[in-house]
RNA sequence: GGGGAGGUGGCUGAGUGGCCGAAAGCACCCGCCUGCUAAGCGGGUAGGGGGUGUAAAGCUCCCUCGAGGGUUCGAAUCCCUCCCUUCCCGCCA
């Protein structure tokens, strides 16, 4: 959340920001209950104050006439104080519905579209013949199968069997160990269920409720993204200045509704109610966030390098980069099978948006009062959409797929998905 | 799931109605002392918010002892609800 001060100061940037990014801000409300609960907080106080003298006062007088009238002030105060707390409840709601503003450098503009190609690395592969899509690829091979998981979870569900399972298994490794051996992460492995308070920290709460699973009879929700249990992590906590920055590395599954997203990337291992990723996370503070969510995006970019895939790096625009993000990048693979780009990473720096909702904070040096921690986070990668990407580089002419170097030795040294025979046979007169 | 104990500052921990935003210890900071180090001596160190300052500082007030209510002139302390931790029993991968 922006700080309330921040926007009584600044009230027009917190609405042309807003305005970009294509969000709703109830500056004007805001400012309006501001001055509603301020004064109804500066007459309890006021009373509070007399009332605590007088009440020493009756302390050693036991004066009666003082006592009626310290039970007035008292009720006065009470009813005083409790307006002042639901107007201060109905703006703090408000609050944690305005977007974040933008870093100068975040193109303007309104959709997709708009984003600007930062940087690219890679050509596109010249396969030589006609490339086949992975799920073409993966059903033919038996690696996947999303028949079989529409019977028994839905659509948006898909089954990876065999050698695909185990090459997912294989990336999940793989990933883990390149950032916590050489890129300096610690590894996480967080709570998959999380309560409504750590949605609201990472921003997920509450304009973004649809688009979680919410575990019904409990204040338990489905992770959208390791990012929430990890970034929570340090709830309510201050920090070590010197501990900074805190890099953590976690894999789980994430878990959407893709709420209107019907009928968009319904195909393929692409866009699914639970995939893996993934995620790095940091804690930082404000004078090192923007060039440690540089390094971030470098070290999500390293995977993708390593295991050979063309990729560009998108700089989201304020239309398309998100309520809660300050600064945005996407990384893109190419699949030649789908001819065209796939997001496997969104790496964000959010300043001190998250940590305020989370407050999450850290003493600069010892005696220092407590400032507001930056965070940054980056799939490092999304599993699925990688392992589309890999399947559709590197298939062969007779529809096999040839393990990247790097993923060998995950894979106990198969160098090729589909020469073995096939996980089973589909049954007689199919499905 | 049932029963017991408990949640106090960076940490340990005392505190059962006003002298308590809080003893003591640890840790840390400043100063003194001191060949060096250690020890010793003195002082300091919670968070949030309002008002007043152009701002910083300062001054001042209010709130916060897991969270929310209640009793009371007055609550860390008494009562209720909830959350969490821990122990015993039950169940269980």
């Amino acid at each position: 959340m922006l700080a309330l001060e921040f926007i009584r100061k600044n009230p027009d940037l917190v609405r042309r920001a807003a305005e970009l990014k294509g969000e709703p801000a109830p500056v004007d409300e805001i400012l309006r209950l501001d001055a509603v609960w301020r004064e109804h907080l500066h007459t309890a106080e006021k009373i509070k104050e007399e009332q605590n003298k007088l009440s020493k006062e009756f302390a050693k007088t036991r004066d009666e006439a003082l006592k009626e009238r310290l039970r007035q002030m008292a009720d006065t105060a009470k009813s005083e104080l409790s307006v002042a707390g639901a107007v201060k409840r109905e703006l703090d709601d408000l609050l944690l519905r305005v977007p974040n503003v933008f870093h100068e450098s975040v193109p303007v503009g309104e959709t997709g579209a708009d984003n600007v190609v930062a940087r690219e690395w890679g050509d596109k592969p010249d396969l030589g013949f006609a490339a086949r899509t992975h799920f073409d690829l993966g059903e033919a091979l038996g690696v996947m199968d999303f028949e079989r998981a529409a019977r028994v979870s839905g659509a948006r569900f898909a089954f990876l069997i065999g050698e695909g399972a185990r090459l997912e298994r294989a990336l999940v490794q793989f990933m883990l160990d390149v950032h916590t051996r050489e890129h300096g992460y610690t590894e996480v492995w967080p709570p998959i269920l999380v309560n409504s308070a750590s949605m609201v920290g990472t921003a997920n709460l509450p304009k973004f409720a649809d688009a979680a699973f919410k575990v019904e009879g409990s204040d338990l929700w489905l992770i959208p993204t390791a990012e929430v249990p990890v970034t929570n992590l340090h709830r309510e906590e201050i920090l070590d200045g010197d501990r900074l920055p805190l890099k953590y590395v976690a894999y789980a599954p994430s878990f959407r509704t893709e709420a209107g997203a019907a009928g968009k990337d319904t195909r393929g291992f692409i866009r699914l109610h639970q995939f893996s990723k993934v995620e790095l996370v940091k804690v930082t503070s404000a004078e090192t966030s923007l060039d440690e969510f540089e390094k971030l995006t470098r070290d999500a970019e390293d995977i993708l390098q390593r295991l050979g895939l063309h990729y560009r790096v998108m700089s989201m625009c304020t239309g398309d980069m998100g309520f809660a993000q300050y600064k945005k990048y996407d990384l893109e693979a190419w699949a030649p099978g789908l001819d065209r780009y796939l997001e496997v990473s969104s790496c964000s720096v959010f300043n001190d948006f998250q940590a305020m909702r989370a407050n999450i904070r850290y003493r600069p040096e010892r005696g220092a009062p407590p400032r507001f921690a930056h965070t940054i986070n980056g799939s490092g990668l999304a599993l699925p959409r990688t392992i589309d990407a890999i399947m559709e580089t590197y298939q062969r002419s007779d529809g096999m797929i040839n393990v990247p170097d790097v993923l060998r030795p995950y894979l106990g040294g198969v160098e090729l998905i589909g020469a073995g025979p096939p996980p089973f046979r589909a049954p007689p007169g199919g499905l």
